[in-house]
DNA sequence: GTGAAAGCGCTAACAT
DNA sequence: ATGTTAGCGCTTTCAC
């Protein structure tokens, strides 16, 4: 183990003329620069961060809390994440909270203790309140996603808008019978695509049949009985899903059943994961920018703890909304 | 901030008893403990990580190194590694190196000065010597996936019997014209799978035709071309994907082309993900307990953190090699 | 320009 | 059973 103080002595310097040169600060002689560089060179020194974090009272690490890396939205946010993090400098420790609030309250604890720099907060419950509660010690966070409305920076969708969307693309496209596939009510992202769907419904005067509407109930995969169930009711003219992967699960259980996408019913979905175009056949979806997500949710961050250490009050919480886009693939087609 | 003197202060002791309670360390009377863990709770008291690390020289935290997160291998794999790392207290800091030398030199010089405690790496390449260094060097390193016969730890699959069961399984229910989709030869895993492939048909003394064997040209949607091209010349039986996201990319092409699965051509891939069950038709593959995958190589790699702080010499590695299981499902029909 | 020395918060001999 | 003290490796005043 190369330590400064052997640099030092090697180089025939103190040991704050070492970390001058390190830090690349001013007021070292040229020449004396070039010995130490040519030490650090010899030595193979390389610092310790974590000496050094101990003195700064900072990491350089953030923590990206997602409810699991196996839900196939989060890994392409998470690469927007880590991509970004890297390019500033930072190393990101990845948190599957399980939508356990428990497990997230673990791994706030646990992280604070390590002075984690800041947080990326996806997995967000409403009663989250330890997240509010490191946002008002001072902590930087940012959220992703899940967003309830408080003074919490934030990178999220219009859900509202994103179903809205959805529904009046199929409602234009001749379907009636709408179905729909919502996420759990907690979460206010799916409230407010249900509300979407509400009010397409609404604008275009189509009534409201409350059995066409299929609540989770354990899990994504519980759509699959769920969808089972309405078909054995009724035939709609299609089904929209709140999520993608809720779709390929709603797909699946229709072709279980006999039916044919889109001839028998269509499918609409929201996210644009990468499966998505790759199924059978290819959804039809309101894409959102998973990775712009993702790498705008880490600049912002670091944006905030660069911010932090200048020790200015925190700047007052910026929510961006960013575009969602329809993407027309063969899961939807045009009825009567 | 609450620190380890102030509690000192507080509790009327010294500092070294308090961090003998904390610790759990015996030799302390009942009623100094009791005081201590009162102005613990009362000063909300928890220990800096970092001063115990510096201290300490362990960090408590690991790597995890994969090609990237968006191969759907992976999820389920970090799944494994981060419930396991959890439950023993450590952190998983998450690395996508996207098959560049260059990312994963940088990752592991940057990890090196933060004294992780150990690396799971399922990113190895042939001329991935800076891991080979890191084990040299005496730090705790794990392989998941991809292995050279180095003399690490790590977690594999037999690659040649998957891949020649999942062929012996075609040519037992009638295929013969059975074409491959090979990953990067560079990786022993693909070359071992290919291997698999040209002894099953051996063995059962079919011939091997060349203009059968798609080699992967840039990254795993290149099949969809090379799928196109082969299918120009000839309808083969059976397309045997040496991966799971392959095959799915291959069957994609191949409905493209108005071709059925099963009726037309079988399709079998390797891996069991989760989507594979859930695409049209499901797929059959050969499954590797990928989250097993996980959670024993961190298992592994916390044994031999913990054996190396009792600082004895590195055990011997062993290469655990888990067993595989063919899953029949809709993607595959008996032949003639 | 450069060095001495204090201290970030903790642990672990060593003393008592 | 408890306290004193010397670091872990680094940064940063404050002198010179």
């Amino acid at each position: 183990m190369t330590t400064l103080k052997k640099v030092a002595e090697y180089a025939g310097v103190s040991t704050s003329t070492v970390s001058r040169v390190i830090a690349g600060k001013p007021y070292v002689k040229e020449e004396t620069r070039r010995r130490v560089l040519q030490a650090v060179q010899e030595l193979s020194y390389s610092p310790n961060i974590l000496a050094k974090s101990l003195k700064e009272g900072r990491t350089n690490t953030i923590a990206l809390m997602i409810p699991s890396i196996q839900n196939q939205m989060f890994p392409i946010v998470t690469r927007g994440v880590e991509d970004t993090a890297r390019k500033y400098g930072y190393t990101v420790i990845l948190c599957n909270t399980d939508e356990n609030i428990e497990v997230e309250k673990e791994y706030i604890r646990k992280l604070q203790d390590r002075w984690i720099d800041g947080f990326i907060v996806g997995s967000m419950l409403p009663a989250s309140d330890h997240i509010r509660k490191l946002k008002a010690d001072g902590f930087p966070v940012v959220l992703t996603s899940r967003y309830y409305g408080d003074p919490i920076d934030a990178v999220i969708i219009d859900n509202h808008r994103a179903a809205y969307d959805a529904v009046s693309y199929l409602i234009k496209t001749g379907h009636e019978k709408i179905a729909i596939a919502v996420g759990r009510r907690q979460l206010s992202l799916y409230q407010q695509r249900l509300e979407g769907y509400l009010d397409a419904l609404k604008d275009h005067g189509l009534p409201v049949d409350e059995s066409l509407i299929m609540h989770e109930t354990h899990g994504t995969n519980s759509f699959y009985g769920l969808t089972q169930k309405l078909l054995d009711n009724l035939i709609p003219d299609a089904i929209f899903a709140t999520s993608d992967p809720k779709a390929i699960v709603v797909i699946r259980a229709i072709k279980d059943r006999g039916l044919r996408i889109p001839e028998d019913i269509s499918v609409i979905g929201i996210d644009d994961i990468e499966m998505s175009a790759l199924i059978e056949p290819p959804l039809t979806t309101v894409s959102q920018p998973l990775y712009k997500i993702g790498a705008l949710a880490a600049k912002k961050l670091i944006a905030l703890i660069e911010h932090k250490n200048k020790s200015k009050d925190p700047p007052a919480p910026v929510v961006d909304v960013l575009e969602t886009e329809l993407i027309i693939r063969k899961s939807t087609a045009r009825r009567k």
